[in-house]
DNA sequence: TCAAAAAACCGAACATTGTTCAATAAATAT
DNA sequence: ATATTTATTGAACAATGTTCGGTTTTTTGA
């Protein structure tokens, strides 16, 4: 790999250039800054140009989106290691929220193009589509350990994956509050803690109530 | 009141018009085909007009949203009576996922512009501004009498604010997926409903463990 | 009642957006 | 070296939010 034709690499520099160009826009100046002449300007093009490598600004958005989405799996592993999968998971979803809230235009892009961007094929099932999400299988591997390690209580209707989105609802409503509500001033972080301690707990077997940390 | 002079009821009357058909524009066709230009065809005003009546397009969407507000406030109360408070508070979310998927650009309008709408006096606190939000008293109305019943433990750091806080994020992280990653495909309320009971539990006295419906 | 003042209204324009397309410049192939 | 394909662009189009000068309508006051 990585031995193609001159013209390849050339194109697939300058794409490169141009979502990059985009994500650093988003990040200085939100995502209402964004515009196609602005992308131009940034590496030297023509705005017409900028249509010869991608068909239109969704295109790109959709490109910024999925590189989003990498790095958003990424952060969600950043945590320094615990003695507890409890905690891990738990720190796990805070790293959620602090994605969130250290880029909010590009947190709330990624959840606004979403609709595109995975569910794009209806003849796989929601599910399937879901776990074949990188974002996704890291928060359901933790889950899966937690429920290993008798930390979840798992029924027929209820297993793994409900218990998974259900952890990725309650972060990623606390990070949505927390940004379009709690944008001006610091989060308290401890609280947000003992939320997701209060989560787990909903899923804990019967009398298993020992504190943790 | 009501006695102001004529032109004052003029005024008003057109200023309702303009934000009724830009809230009739955003849910037959999406925000993204509101313009100023459609809702001056739509009262038969020119486009100029609307000037006199908002400032700019911003000061529209701002009225669109205080509607909004006021109309899922209502939704979270539109639920038939239930016997036990943890049913009543479980219905309340419940109501708060359907009023979501039933006006899905009306209620992503609301949290895109939330920033605005709110918290925009920074001299008053997070806290105090969100306790006198019509939409938050109606969940922290919930959680008190659930905790006035012995259905949810308070802490001195985790009182009756952040639970209440906790159950919105909760459902509007249920909400949120659903609007941009489930909105092809209906929703399982049973499902819904189960996850609501665990966050729930999850606030339980230890030992408070039996099932409901 | 009727002129003056104020308010409401609108046509035309401006700047900015995404996007297209014919024409030109550059790269590649023969 | 020439023909062909590809890359690039300037200019234009339509749609957007918004402003402004002027015109029409309404209210005011004598």
């Amino acid at each position: 790999m990585g031995n193609e034709k001159p013209r390849q690499r050339r194109n697939t520099r300058i794409r490169q250039a141009i979502i990059k160009s985009a994500v650093e826009i988003i990040h200085h100046e939100g995502v209402a800054a964004l515009s196609i002449r602005r992308i131009a300007d940034a590496i030297d093009y023509s705005p017409a140009s900028i249509y010869e490598y991608y068909a239109n600004k969704d295109a790109i958005l959709q490109a910024v989106c999925e590189e989003g989405f990498a790095k958003l799996t990424e952060a969600l592993n950043d945590y320094p290691p615990q003695s507890d999968i409890r905690l891990a998971t738990r720190e796990c979803g805070v790293q959620y929220v602090r994605f969130a809230v250290s880029n909010p235009d590009y947190f709330l892009l990624l959840f606004s193009n979403m609709g595109n961007q995975v569910y794009r094929s209806p003849e796989v099932s929601f599910d399937t589509q879901l776990l074949n999400s990188p974002a996704f299988m890291v928060i359901h591997t933790h889950i899966q350990a937690m429920i290993a390690a008798g930390h979840c209580v798992v029924t027929p209707s209820y297993g793994s994956f409900q218990i998974a989105l259900s952890a990725w609802q309650m972060v990623h409503g606390i990070a949505m509050l927390a940004l379009t509500m709690q944008r001006h001033g610091p989060l308290d972080y401890s609280v947000i803690r003992a939320t997701l301690d209060a989560w787990q707990r909903g899923f804990a077997p019967h009398g298993a109530r020992k504190e943790l940390l």
